[in-house]
DNA sequence: ATGGCAGGAAGCTCCTGA
């Protein structure tokens, strides 16, 4: 089962981009994060058209979190229970006997906000969420946009995103914290190149000079991990016309 | 220290993203 998480800054702009990517790429499921679609505006036909199952929780304008599957979608589930978070963030659905949740984990905006506040909040309600999860769901993936570098390597320039949103030591420890759950970070079972990012500002020609952060992640439970073949990153979308500033995450599932 | 770029909604500018 070949598994990727996607941001597409906003479905209406990148779904021919997605289209496109998906019939060369043949995932099995997919995560989207960033659609920016009310739920009456998702593009429900072409998805389906180009062979997939669909679940999505949006709302205008921000947010919105989306799968997409070629095997049935099960107890699909939207939120995480009990935090009433109108932003809508999270989506859960069962594939193939495998628990899929999709996160887009909120930005922070910078470290002395009020939304980094509610960044860490977040983490540790989805923390606490996903010890309960585990128990019921052994084989789980949780997989979309964390905004947080885990490590050092994850930065291209450290030392200039020290203690900065995405990188504080703070948001770190909340990574952490997910895989003291269980979790395995899936791109860091293989053997990767240096300077792997998944995300490029817009600004300052960041893509074609290479500084980027990884901050998008696929972490998967014990025995899922067991089962992972390969993980990369798809960069090539980030060099195309009018591209999402984040790339594709892969992860390839040996079945059961 | 600030802006750079992009998307969306609104409406000739601002908010958010990361």
């Amino acid at each position: 089962m070949k598994i990727v998480t996607w941001n597409v800054n906003s479905l209406k702009v990148r779904l021919p981009h997605l289209l496109g990517w998906i019939e060369h790429e043949k995932p099995d499921v997919v995560a989207l994060q960033e659609t920016k679609l009310d739920d009456p505006a998702f593009p429900r036909s072409a998805l389906e058209a180009a062979g997939y199952g669909i679940a999505f929780s949006g709302q205008k304008t921000y947010n919105g979190v989306a799968l997409l599957s070629r095997f049935p979608l099960e107890d699909v589930a939207a939120g995480i229970p009990g935090y009433g978070d109108e932003q809508k963030r999270v989506l859960a659905a069962t594939v193939q006997g495998v628990r899929v949740i999709c996160v887009y984990v909120p930005n922070g905006q910078s470290v002395d906000s009020d939304k980094y506040r509610y960044k860490l909040d977040w983490l540790a309600m989805l923390t606490a969420w996903l010890r309960e999860e585990l128990v019921r769901h052994p084989k789980l993936v949780v997989l979309g946009d964390y905004n947080i570098a885990p490590a050092d390597e994850d930065v291209h320039d450290p030392k200039a995103w020290e203690g900065q949103v995405l990188c504080s030591e703070p948001e770190r420890a909340a990574f952490r914290g997910l895989e003291a759950l269980g979790l395995k970070d899936g791109f860091r079972l293989f053997p990767q190149p240096e300077r792997s990012y998944t995300w490029w500002d817009y600004r300052m020609n960041a893509f074609r000079r290479k500084m980027g952060l990884r901050i998008d992640h696929i972490l998967v439970s014990e025995p899922l991990a067991a089962r992972c073949q390969a993980s990369r990153i798809d960069a090539t979308l980030r060099a195309a016309e009018r591209p999402s500033d984040h790339a594709p995450v892969i992860l390839e599932l040996a079945d059961a």
